[in-house]
DNA sequence: CATGAATGAGAATTCATTCAT
DNA sequence: GATGAATGAATTCTCATTCAT
């Protein structure tokens, strides 16, 4: 599994570790958003969460630790979210679901998907795997979903291709976070009808034959 | 049009600059895939392309300078692999061989890739307009293909989903580039068989109606 | 009227603000005297002071600062000598008393007089324009001086020799702090007493009628 | 005696050392007085002069160099123009045609004696003497002049005094230099005039007696 | 003699982190 | 628990000087 990694804090109460990180993951989305995680100071980060920099080290250890703890709320909303689809047996009819949950849940959290997803690569190590895995279990949700529909019929697809058509059901939620400033004139529900739409046609079907392929 | 921003030195033998800055570049995008661009300094690059930090600041004005040279040389490279497919008239083979093209392309520079699109949120202002630029002519030339593909009858689509159909195109090379890790089980053939089947196949045929939409 | 221009500080504490600062100075006009401010490093002035480089810098923010500071400061302490003279009503008396007080504060203060006068042109244009106008002000001390004792009839001057003049007795006093060197048989006294004797000779009685002239 | 220090260059023909040096003490006076002699780069220095920084480095040593060789063209034009005094027996005409001739000597040179005063202290010591030695020369001048006429009864002065006066008028020629902005009102002409009767009339007649001197 | 590319020591400034109050 | 002053390692960039061509 997956285990949380642990970020030290030298506070006690739990409950105010929570309340104060909640600040703290709330003002450095803004400002990582605005500059990026090597552009912000942990002063800035201290103050938009409205206390000093010494209070900010009582409840993280390192500069990354926040970067962290952003990325882990993200997968804590993530899994608020989704979990009701993780019990559901795979059907066109929930695959379709869960993509609207899971690209309207994008949209929702566009700015924490971006900054998730530029500076992921500035976590330590562990972290970084610890991130990598979560978007690995939600692949392995499409994978699940696509793979039952085959099961069950109303899609025909090797192994191979669930394993990337699951990718490229992950992806196009990144493209919703990442080219919103290229698709000004659509809706999220126009996003997520076409998408849909287009997706389930690829998948669906007789393969045309492509010359040279 | 969309202008070369150039890029100060204080040496004036053109072919000179030409050749340091291509140890540069060289150097940097090691680096910057390693490291990312923030955690490299100027003089790592230096050393990286084979001279002094002296030298380096002798081409070059700051080190953001340093990654536009990336990218700027990315998308010449671009041009050079694509500008062949940019006078041919539209339809489905053109298409099917520009995206082989393009995901080709990719495949080859992957390092490059990744680093400019996790990178390119720290350039300058007007050198990120530019490469944003370079992005969308690249998006412009699958939805001028889409659109004759259109025109000739070959693909029923309407111009948003033109619009979006060819950003997915666009996502697909990116695709490629960063889950690379993930996709390691697939050839760049086979990645590019399965997109452009499942492509095709999304944008092609009656539309399937789908519940709820 | 002439603002003091605000040196910003991240530092909260106002009174620990004017005590750092006032070590700083200290240091600065001892380092800038011996080899001037170009020749002065930030490391060596913050060593100077007594504290580390980056405690330097939570109290101002660039070494142009340091410059202004130790400005400021010369003409913080001319207002607190001469404020008293302000006030009264010209007279030869007066200017007599006046030129006492600022040729003993020239001796008191000649470092910072001389690192003022050498180095101010190393501010930054506003900074240099706020010493200019203190300096005009010295300069206009004089001149109501000279107006009124001209007025009162103890004295003969056009205005523009009155102009002159005064700018005569400020250039006195920065030859007692630029030419110690070549005056070291000078007590301050014999100094201020042959000065003032020359310059009310200079400016009383009937004009010599020179050849040519 | 004051021993012209030699500043070495790798060429040999002398006249084009002279030649080239001149090229350099120009482009050099402009660029000192405008930014300082800190601030001007060597670079900067041999493009104002027309040839390149490898040349420049063929006639000098150091760049202080280039501001050693600026100060003594400065007296060399110092000496061809008061020379003709040098031999003259002092009387009050001739100390009064010393300085029409000093002060008309500064407002032609006006720019190259700023840079020479406010960058001097950036010279090499002994370099620096030398200059100081040449100002020392000047102040002899004056001595002399003033020391001739006393002898000749025509002023009244202690030793001690006529070495201050001879200082004082020294400074004033500086000051006509330094303080040009604000006596934009003045012309050269009216300074002189103005500054010789003061002076003069400050060093004849009989003493006023000030009060608590 | 002239050129200008190469060098690297050195300088200003920043910022994550600590710790005494 | 909260604060914010202090620290100094690290980083970017400059520029005097050299030397091969």
């Amino acid at each position: 599994m997956n285990k949380k990694r642990e970020v030290q804090s030298s506070v006690k109460d739990e409950s105010l570790i929570e309340k104060r990180r909640a600040q703290m993951i709330r003002g450095a989305v803004t400002l990582f958003k605005q500059k990026g995680f090597h552009r912000t100071t942990t002063r800035e980060i201290a103050k938009a969460a409205g206390f000093s920099i010494g209070t900010l080290y009582e409840y993280i250890r390192t500069k990354e630790d926040v970067l962290y703890l952003v990325c882990d709320s993200i997968y804590d909303e993530v899994h608020a979210r989704l979990d009701s689809l993780d019990i559901e047996k795979g059907s066109l009819d929930v695959l379709v679901t869960a993509l609207e949950h899971y690209y309207s849940l994008i949209d929702d959290m566009q700015d924490e998907f971006v900054v998730m997803y530029q500076e992921s690569k500035s976590l330590p190590k562990d972290a970084l795997q610890y991130v990598l895995n979560k978007e690995l279990e939600m692949v392995a949700l499409f994978e699940r979903l696509l793979a039952e529909c085959v099961d069950s019929g109303e899609l025909k697809m090797t192994q191979k291709e669930i394993k990337l058509a699951s990718h490229h059901l992950f992806v196009q939620g990144q493209m919703w976070a990442f080219r919103r400033w290229a698709l000004r004139d659509f809706t999220i529900q126009e996003f997520i009808k076409t998408q849909t739409q287009f997706l389930l046609q690829g998948m669906a079907g007789e393969k045309i034959s492509i010359q040279g392929a």
